[in-house]
DNA sequence: TCTTCGGCTGCAAACCTTTGCAGGACTGCA
DNA sequence: TGCAGTCCTGCAAAGGTTTGCAGCCGAAGA
């Protein structure tokens, strides 16, 4: 039923060859040839056949985007953003999602590899090594993380960290936790790095709580020993985690931020309908999945083209491209002065 | 530099026929011929190229899934669980983001159904002539809407406003608002239908506000309007209006449950986290993406597999499955008793 | 010993495009 | 009139795979 180039070239009278060049070298084509058969091809509903087209320019005009989670807050709006970007450039991109499993990320590049120009991975728990094998066999760009010298775009969760530990040092804090990120993060690395560096600078002491799961339960999870470690103010991975710490704390009576001071990270649309608002750290999720997406399609027209088959793949000329983008701390309701001493476990 | 099958076939000294066989009809080969050129394979690294596969038997492994805001919460849950269940099968799907537009919905399944075996279609915009016009070019699902004769999974939201309705009924209440949903909607119809039949019913009176866009925003432009309206308790049609209202009367100074009962609709994970957590009609968002993926697949596979081209492409065996999935009201803090009359702007 | 049959393998066409090459029709210039 | 050059078009190979058909080999039955 489809209608293929055959039909349209015998319906236009002319040869295969000259539909062709109608879709993808328009001024090859006599003007009137062209507008007969592009009239004709209307008629009959025909569109070019991209598998086939792949088969041959060895573009598909795909590109894969590997997520851990897609039901994670953080990571709709990241998504949306790539997929705008890559279809105002004419790809279309597969969503796949690791639920936050290993194997299950290795095994989907390499499914998807033959299918894509290129895939975006985004927060991968792939080990640095694996990244690096993968990305011999198919353009990869990495979000959020640095491996080796594969172009990447991260946030800077250092810097955000570290506005948060001195908004909480400016509110008068000395006793803070830091609700760390799942294993294998690299962007919890970074935070742990800059907020101990933050700390101990302003003469605070910070306790690491972790790794855990970057969910609301994870966070819930540590409310009691947020409790027991009598902190005042908590930092957390991510607005999940604060949330839940939030639910947690509030069911041992205590209150944020009257009692304990609690930040997020990320500044995902819940973090502003939550009572208390929460205050965070803004990631420019939108802008990181556009400009991936961009490094991506960038790579890609730089590659050797014509060159298929056994030519230089990859390593020529290797875009080193490793984008940084800023994040900015937000603050809402979730944080405040620190409390009285005196209360009943927050005194020496 | 990827291994094709010829290149395993040589190394493993067989016909490319044979280690075509090898993969997709192993019964066919010899044992001992198929270890020898599974594992020349394995050292090749050999995977099969998909697209050229596609172009032969017809079949590329893929499927679409339309949606109209991937960063609307109601998606992501329906998407992952699409996603899942498609990659079990062996699937990879696309995704793509309409942003609520029409045309841009018409576009997008043109541009996909040379490349997937079926489209999944989530809420869609489209006119119902438009969405049977495209069925006929590619295999569809619908999701959250019934068209025509064709196959479609909805959730039960007509039987969740009754049961909502029921509910504030039982609380007292007898003046009722509901906040309807986008023009266009389906549900947003069946919603309005069993609503007013329940409310007449019980001999409350409801009063219906919109349509109105299906957002926060949404919702809280609507609190004056409810708080001059006099009513005790609101339907809204999604989650997140009904959290956008609840904000809009708190800056009114109306409290929820206290003077206003609400309820939403979805039951989307923030819904357990607003205070007061959401009393809303839980829909099967997860429960449907499977079983839309499950019906699309089942609809290939009933399909005329070897007629391609000309055959009798649709219409012989029209699976006309239409599924309704239940909902079930999870009443949570933001309903209560009908406040005592005597208030100010409440009595008759 | 001859036939028959089953199990396995090779052959080649087909799927739909793109693209280098060559050829045809024309134009303009000498 | 002849020639070079331009524009356009057709030819055919190529890309990686599947699959109907035919052929080979060996075993079983007669």
């Amino acid at each position: 039923m489809p209608a293929t180039i055959r039909d349209v070239a015998r319906a236009s009278g002319v040869h295969i060859s000259t539909v062709s060049r109608t879709f993808s070298a328009p001024h090859l084509v006599n003007p009137e040839t062209r507008v007969r058969v592009l009239a004709c091809a209307e008629d009959l509903g025909y569109r070019p056949n991209r598998a086939a087209r792949a088969l041959i320019t060895g573009r598909t005009h795909n590109i894969g985007l590997i997520v851990a989670d897609i039901a994670n807050p953080f990571f709709p709006p990241l998504i949306k953003a790539a997929e705008g970007q890559a279809r105002q450039r004419d790809y279309h991109v597969f969503v796949a999602d690791t639920n936050e499993d290993v194997a299950a990320e290795e095994d989907l590049v390499h499914a998807l590899a033959k299918q894509v120009d290129g895939v975006l991975l985004c927060s991968p728990r792939m080990s640095n090594s694996l990244i690096e094998q993968v990305s011999r066999e198919v353009p990869v760009v990495v979000i959020n993380r640095q491996v080796g010298g594969l172009p990447c775009v991260m946030m800077d969760v250092g810097q955000g960290a570290r506005a948060a530990i001195e908004h909480l040092l400016g509110l008068g804090h000395r006793r803070i936790a830091l609700l760390g990120g799942p294993r294998g993060s690299w962007t919890a690395r970074e935070m742990r790095r800059a907020a101990t560096a933050a700390a101990r600078g302003g003469g605070a002491e910070l306790t690491v709580l972790g790794p855990n799961q970057p969910t609301e339960t994870g966070g819930g999870a540590l409310a009691e020993q947020v409790r027991r470690g009598g902190v005042t103010a908590v930092l957390a991975y991510n607005d999940l985690m604060a949330i839940g710490l939030i639910e947690g704390l509030d069911a041992l009576g205590l209150r944020v931020p009257q009692d304990v001071s609690v930040v997020g990270v990320d500044d995902i649309a819940l973090s502003r309908l939550t009572r208390p608002k929460l205050t965070t750290v803004a990631t420019p999720t939108a802008a990181a999945g556009r400009t991936a997406v961009d490094m991506l399609l960038q790579l890609d027209s730089d590659a050797p083209r014509g060159a298929r088959g056994r030519g230089a793949a990859a390593g020529d000329r290797r875009t080193t491209a490793q984008v940084m983008l800023q994040t900015v701390l937000v603050v809402r309701d979730s944080t405040g002065p620190v409390p009285e001493p005196g209360r009943d476990d927050t005194g020496a």
